[in-house]
DNA sequence: GATCAACCTGACCATATGGTCAGGATAAGA
DNA sequence: TCTTATCCTGACCATATGGTCAGGTTGATC
């Protein structure tokens, strides 16, 4: 909450409303959905007159894209931790850490990212047949490698991959479930510790994962 | 494709009425969520003029609170394989077994389903709160046995549960993505048995269950 | 300090959509 | 056969919403 932090530059108030504009929209847009979200709705929270939106971003659709390509920006880097890894329980349990953390901080745009999907990709569709087919092979490669060496028993490379995402991004996507079934609160500091260390030590366990070193 | 049945009865044209709307309701709002989803979408793939829809189901909310709710039947029903189960491998294997054919024959309820929740659930929050509590309650005490009588590590239930729902799930929510990810081809029937095989041999090996018997 | 490009916005418009209704058709029952 | 309750629907309405625009303001540039 910067009191009056008024941002002269014609460059920074760009910057500025535009990042607005986008926090606003995924929540919005996370918590009704495309055609749910309203302009206005997203506007208002923005805290800027609805014109001024459009003024940035000509219709709802290129504004819902962009928050779109942002998400799936986020998505690809948490991997980065995957390919440098000696082994699954280094690698693999980073990742499921990054990807917990991502469903902690930013729930929104994972439920953006769903919804997305769930309707078929309309918007980035493109997206999923390059970039994430791409980069899914690869991470099945690294997989398949730790398989040759020993270091993990042979699963199925992409139905791993499948069970690593819907793990983590459920916490996110459902977390209003799992909310109330945790009498409404959210959960603990500790209460994610435990669920992290639940979903790693089963999926490091089931796959049979043989600490490297 | 019954060429010209004519469902002559009243009640059963009520029954069949309803059936069909439902059936197009469903889907419709898989694919496009409650906010774009529209009535008379629903009412031309189900055949019917809107104004008919609104003659069985006053208002969108209405017809959509009737989907959600038959869903939530469902979904609780698959989950009768639990508790007669003598232990894990058993039990879990049968749940999730039931789990991953409902998302192969019924991927549109489970997107429904999934909408609802990550929308805060504004129209079966009660239930979340009361029936699906009960539930996890049930099953968590099985689980809990189950570790007791020293078949299975102790793995925390409720985590656990978690895991069962993201994982079999994620088949029909993410269709469109494993989809895309399998050459914009559906999944084969082997395919399919491939996936319940690597889920249940992950989590079951994860959980370290023991066959009783 | 004058010019210009970028930024801003209240008022407005066209359209889509949920919902209504009056009046007609049809099966059930007496 | 007559009456009634149920079913059906084309036409219509009120409203919400995405999007436009003319005219105004403000920082940048020389």
């Amino acid at each position: 909450m910067t009191p009056s932090a008024r941002p002269s530059s014609k460059k920074d108030i760009r910057r500025e409303n535009e990042k607005l504009i986008l926090e606003a929209a995924e929540k919005v847009f996370a918590e009704a959905g495309f055609g749910g979200a309203t302009m206005q709705l997203i506007a208002d929270m923005a805290g800027l007159p609805k014109a001024n939106l459009h003024y940035y971003f000509p219709t709802k659709e290129s504004l819902y894209r962009r928050v779109v390509q942002n998400i799936f920006h986020d998505w690809l880097m948490a991997a980065d931790v995957f390919d440098a890894a000696p082994g699954p329980v280094e690698g693999l349990g980073a990742y499921i850490d990054a990807k917990m953390e991502i469903s902690r901080r930013h729930p929104a745009g994972s439920k953006v990212w769903a919804s997305e999907v769930m309707h078929r990709a309309p918007v980035i569709q493109d997206y999923l047949e390059t970039t994430l087919v791409e980069w899914t092979e690869g991470r099945m490669a690294v997989v398949r490698r730790w398989i040759d060496e020993g270091k993990m028993d042979p699963i199925d490379p992409r139905h791993l991959l499948y069970m690593l995402w819907a793990t983590t991004q459920h916490y996110a996507d459902f977390g209003h479930q799992i909310e109330t079934l945790n009498g409404g609160q959210p959960l603990s500091d500790t209460q994610w510790e435990a669920a992290k260390h639940s979903v790693k030590t089963v999926i490091l366990k089931g796959i049979g994962a043989r600490p490297s070193g």
